[in-house]
DNA sequence: TTGTACGCGTTATCAA
DNA sequence: TTGATAACGCGTACAA
């Protein structure tokens, strides 16, 4: 009753294992009442077609891959979960892949890619945008790739991003409105193209609203919370902002553990806007103001263009822009 | 230049297949140099051998499945980090399989995973203790299961769990010695393994310090956010307890949301204590004392246990318990 | 140390 | 509608 394969359960319903194998495909022709016989059987027996002997035979592995940054962020498990919904769907399997956001991790996973193990792969990039050849060699593979949120630019593949570039000259004037003139832009990677349209609609905010540019408030984070608590600190003390307005969910976080224990009072000293998906950033105290990105809507979107490109066989090149919502909270209260 | 097979990297190098091979398995003779030619050849082609067609052969997958109820859950994605840093070591993948706390797809996951895709499975359980057919068929296929933190008691393989009982106990004594007296137990699955021994500490704790057990006082809740928050409400307004004791993390959350709309102040009227892995609870208002598990800890233990049956081909049985923590913050300060 | 040949469990093609 | 057979790409006896 151990291993049971499809030859023993044609023998055990005395058909050949063409008969039983078109049981389990949908389309060929075959009697209805045999295919009704061959899938009770195999209930019985618990048979289950062998997915290392079909994915071999089809070359295909009816297998995605979700490649992104981290999973404890709100941001990413909902993107996760949109992506999921739609390969459910078609029938495909999900394989996920954290890496850290280190970029040798996400190298040596895309790397291991390109074995067959996935038919395509939907990624929000980790790295720095220095070299980017394991991509390309996707492309000669004809393994399709879609970015979410974190692109590479200059990988012409189908992306899914929000209006990163609005979003941050509104956050900017949202928190000039509350008051502020003095405000600090936390980045992690300036250099990434996320980054980069961030940076440059902070910039643009404050030009438009007459207020000088000051490079030095252009703070460059990590990824590390206790270097990141050592740098905030440091700003917050010796260039003394009025205002916050962090890129990334984990620079707000990391802020505010500097502000609670600096005895910096948040939004009387201080105001606070950060892009976040965090739920539950109305019971922060004080409540968090955050640009919220529609990831679950992304997910979807960026697996169904997956799922065009593995369904025509041709590379799909859409480049997918959704909206941001800005949720005014009281870290940014006047 | 598209899909390179290892018959063609053979021809490219005038050898024969099982030489090429050979060069990519570890143990096999071979000499040094011409492994080190194919190898060279391979990386310039950038051939790597199918994977289909190698776990087909060995009969293996070198992949493991994670089973998990939830994603954006800091206990869950730092026992699925654990996990996989195990099992990056070993060499094998890591699939992630997410039930939304649906039984259901937990079923349907678990069914999938018997056609050889992966090699075993480290899962934390989902559903109600009703049918675990599904599991037995498992062991049939000698597939080893690993439980964490959730199990299903009636399941016999080797399960990684904190010690919940005593941590219940010690929890709900911190709130009596708080000051409260009237103190709400509130639960997802009571008739779970984990919600028994949550249950059962806090009741023993109450008889302990010789307040009276009142088993209104329990409150079953469910996964869905919208229901909580209105069993919660109506708790607070009719039950007025003086403690919450959340045996489940979002539990918590649906309480602050709560009292925050109610102008029920924490702790003052009610002290709030809850099984939580979240990082940022002390950037609530007010910060949440937390039971923590050690949840990197519970994912490395229960991947090596996975690991030790994989390699010895034998089931294991280790029943792993791990020590959870108070941190006492001012939800429940006196 | 290398090569030949078979089989892993399926499915598609073709013939019956 | 069903059956025989070849092939998917690889790894390993076995022979050389």
């Amino acid at each position: 009753m151990d291993k049971i394969d499809i030859k023993q359960l044609a023998k055990d319903l005395n058909l050949s294992t063409s008969t039983v194998s078109r049981a389990f495909r949908g389309n060929s022709d075959i009697n209805a009442k045999t295919k009704e016989r061959i899938l009770a059987r195999a209930r019985e027996l618990n048979y289950q077609p062998n997915l290392y002997a079909s994915s071999l035979r089809e070359r295909k592995s009816k297998t995605i891959a979700i490649v992104v940054p981290e999973l404890a962020n709100n941001f990413f498990s909902q993107a996760i979960r949109g992506i999921e919904q739609v390969a459910r769907e078609k029938g495909y399997h999900t394989l996920i892949y954290v890496t850290d956001d280190e970029y040798q991790k996400e190298v040596s996973f895309i790397d291991n890619m390109s074995n067959g193990r996935v038919d395509g792969i939907i990624m929000s990039a980790s790295g720095e945008s220095k070299d980017h050849n394991y991509l390309n060699k996707l492309k000669k593979k004809h393994m399709p790739l879609v970015f979410f949120d974190r692109v590479y630019d200059d990988i012409d593949v189908a992306k899914v991003t929000t209006n990163d570039y609005d979003s941050s000259f509104n956050a900017t004037r949202h928190l000039i409105a509350a008051g502020c003139r003095r405000i600090a832009f936390l980045v992690i990677n300036k250099s990434l193209s996320i980054g980069k349209m961030r940076v440059q609609g902070y910039i643009d905010a404050l030009k438009a609203e007459h207020i000088p540019f000051n490079e030095d408030l252009i703070i460059d984070c990590s990824n590390d919370h206790r270097k990141n608590y050592n740098i905030l600190s440091k700003v917050m003390k010796t260039l003394k902002p009025d205002g916050l307005f962090a890129a990334v969910e984990r620079l707000a976080i990391a802020s505010y553990y500097v502000c609670h224990d600096l005895g910096i009072a948040i939004p009387r000293k201080v105001k606070i806007i950060s892009f976040s998906s965090l739920e539950i950033a109305p019971l922060l105290n004080p409540s968090l103001t955050t640009i919220t990105q529609p990831a679950l809507e992304m997910g979807i979107k960026a697996a169904q263009l997956l799922f065009r490109s593995l369904e025509t066989s041709a590379p799909v090149h859409d480049q997918v822009v959704l909206k941001s919502k800005i949720i005014p909270r009281k870290s940014t209260s006047a």
